[in-house]
DNA sequence: CAGGCATATTACGTATACGTCAACTACCTT
DNA sequence: AAGGTAGTTGACGTATACGTAATATGCCTG
């Protein structure tokens, strides 16, 4: 664990924090600062993570048990945090959301219909073993 | 194209067929097979697709776009056609089905809180896009 | 102050999922 | 018979997402 002066009640954790806390290694973290995925700031050389780094990483996780690649990652948190002063900036934001939207959208059919057919054979197992576990002995 | 007799009525592909249905090219579909994820007949040398062959093929895109590694979705796959007959093969499945399921849950609850935050973001963007549009003309 | 632990950077290694030739074969058309 | 097209098997190349040392540094504790 490392020591960081917490005068103010902010909440602030090393990389070895974050890398317990969600089942990763310290690279990964390190490796999605390369990528500009998070971006903490220093005290000496180490990484100090505020509140908000953390729940960077939380997003990060989340496109990751999603399927997504760290490129479409960083789009999506680029989506989060655009900056929404100029209209063209709002346009291209909209823009992007909308085909992340849209391919969420095909996932979640996919994941639907997936969901369903492994229900259906779950639900032909269970039938199985029914019958078998008490009809005979195989 | 190929031209495969077919005298009986069991619609047949060719690789190229295959692969231009899904926007794939003929290399990924060998390497699928290398993998052991689909196994054609031959005719001489050449790969011949039967409308079963076909379906896998659409479980495996089904199962890319889930963001499953290749050997997820051979598991997958032989969770649809395992063995049947055998109580210890059941309980088998029963346990990469069950697995899988709450793996795709998981997926499920992430897919749909991403998809409300995309959408709340979308709504604010249309908003500032209706306000700015209509007071101002930058 | 020695040792240990967490951190850092740099660099090379690795698994996955194909892309990209290369060299060859088979069939169809002209 | 000559192309042209589609198919085949290697074999090597490549991008992504880290793992794994190697080496160095700062901080805490006994």
């Amino acid at each position: 664990m490392m020591q960081v002066e917490q005068v103010q009640a902010q909440k602030l954790f090393s990389i070895g924090d974050l890398a317990e806390e969600h089942a990763i290694s310290p690279r990964t973290i390190r490796f999605y600062e390369d990528q500009g995925l998070i971006a903490p700031s220093r005290i000496g050389g180490a990484r100090i993570y505020t509140a908000r780094d953390r729940a960077r990483l939380k997003l990060i996780l989340r496109g990751k048990r999603l399927g997504f690649s760290l490129a479409d990652i960083k789009e999506l948190l680029d989506l989060y945090d655009a900056d929404r002063s100029q209209v063209t900036q709002l346009q291209a934001t909209l823009k992007k959301g909308r085909q992340r939207i849209d391919e969420l959208e095909q996932q979640l059919r996919d994941l639907t219909v997936t969901l369903q057919e492994l229900r259906e054979i779950e639900g032909e197992v269970l039938h199985l073993l029914g019958s078998k576990g008490t009809t005979d002995k195989n």
